[in-house]
DNA sequence: GTTGACACCTGGACGC
DNA sequence: TGCGTCCAGGTGTCAA
């Protein structure tokens, strides 16, 4: 499931594969993961180059001449750049024909991946990239943020991964912040200290540069491109470690549901 | 307005 | 070996 590291890998892989080539033609395998009207999305994408790609959260951005391309991997979507002469693999959904005889195409097993394509000047108006709270990177991203935002009794767990408040949190990474932080994941918001929003921020950061730096965490359904792995998932602390010992104090990690989203923990060091 | 449950999807793991 | 069931989880929608 590409999170804000997994995205950001990808997207510097992709900047080095398709950056200016112009798109010729797109052919659209399974309609859902396309949000805009079919024939806008095909018609409007042809003769566009790709000058950037920029990421917001999730989001991938394709900056082209007059549009921006937004693509969301959801859980298991992936781009491969492939020769028009390859063989179109299973699961591929969507295919960006190039001038040069390349294609960029989207894989998604799963099919929940989207892709929005909005005018340059309006790429923040509206779905998807208009409600998206403050990354942890960025400046505005402080205690006062926080505490701004963290109002009423919900879970901890379920406001860091509620992107209209932190984008570019997952399952993974909040489970990771978490324990960095000390903190049950169903502690209630209205009950952290100014010292629990410090350890937060701080957690924030300190896994997700690491995440990125590694390339992201490569899990069972998800590399960032063809034979591309991170190594994020060789540094995990608690996810996915049920029964192994806490790497603070060596207390078994345990799993619960919180909200329905399977959830490590240590016991001793995050008491709720 | 807030919150939780559910749907969307498919493949892997597991039990029988 | 084959079948059925459960689980994984980001996000939108809907009901309470």
């Amino acid at each position: 499931m590409p999170e804000l590291p997994e995205v950001e890998t990808v997207r510097n892989t992709l900047k080095r594969k398709v950056l200016n080539k112009t798109i010729t033609r797109v052919d659209i395998l399974y309609d859902k993961i396309i949000k805009t009207d079919l024939a806008t999305f095909k018609n409007n994408l042809i003769n566009q180059t790709i000058i950037d790609i920029e990421r917001k959260g999730k989001y991938l951005l394709f900056k082209l001449n007059d549009y921006y391309l937004i693509s969301h991997l959801r859980m298991e979507g992936k781009y491969s750049l492939k020769k028009a002469t390859d063989a179109i693999e299973k699961h591929t959904h969507v295919i960006f024909h190039f001038a040069d005889d390349t294609e960029l195409r989207y894989l998604d097993v799963r099919k929940f991946g989207t892709m929005h394509l909005k005018k340059i000047e309006k790429v923040y108006m509206g779905e998807p990239l208009e409600k998206l709270g403050l990354e942890p990177f960025d400046e505005g991203f402080t205690v006062a943020y926080l505490k701004s935002k963290f109002t009423g009794n919900r879970p901890i767990k379920n406001v860091l991964l509620d992107q209209e408040i932190i984008a570019g949190l997952g399952n993974i990474y909040v489970n990771e912040i978490l324990f960095l932080a000390k903190l049950h994941p169903e502690k209630p918001v209205n009950q952290l200290t100014e010292q629990n929003l410090m350890d937060i921020i701080e957690a924030s950061k300190v896994t997700l540069e690491k995440a990125i730096k590694l390339g992201g965490t490569t899990i069972r359904s998800y590399t960032s491109d063809d034979n591309v792995t991170g190594r994020f998932q060789n540094e995990l602390l608690v996810h996915g470690k049920v029964n192994e010992p806490c790497p603070v104090c060596q207390t078994p990690i345990i799993k619960i549901k919180v909200s329905g989203r399977g959830t490590y923990l240590c016991p001793h060091c995050q008491k709720l």
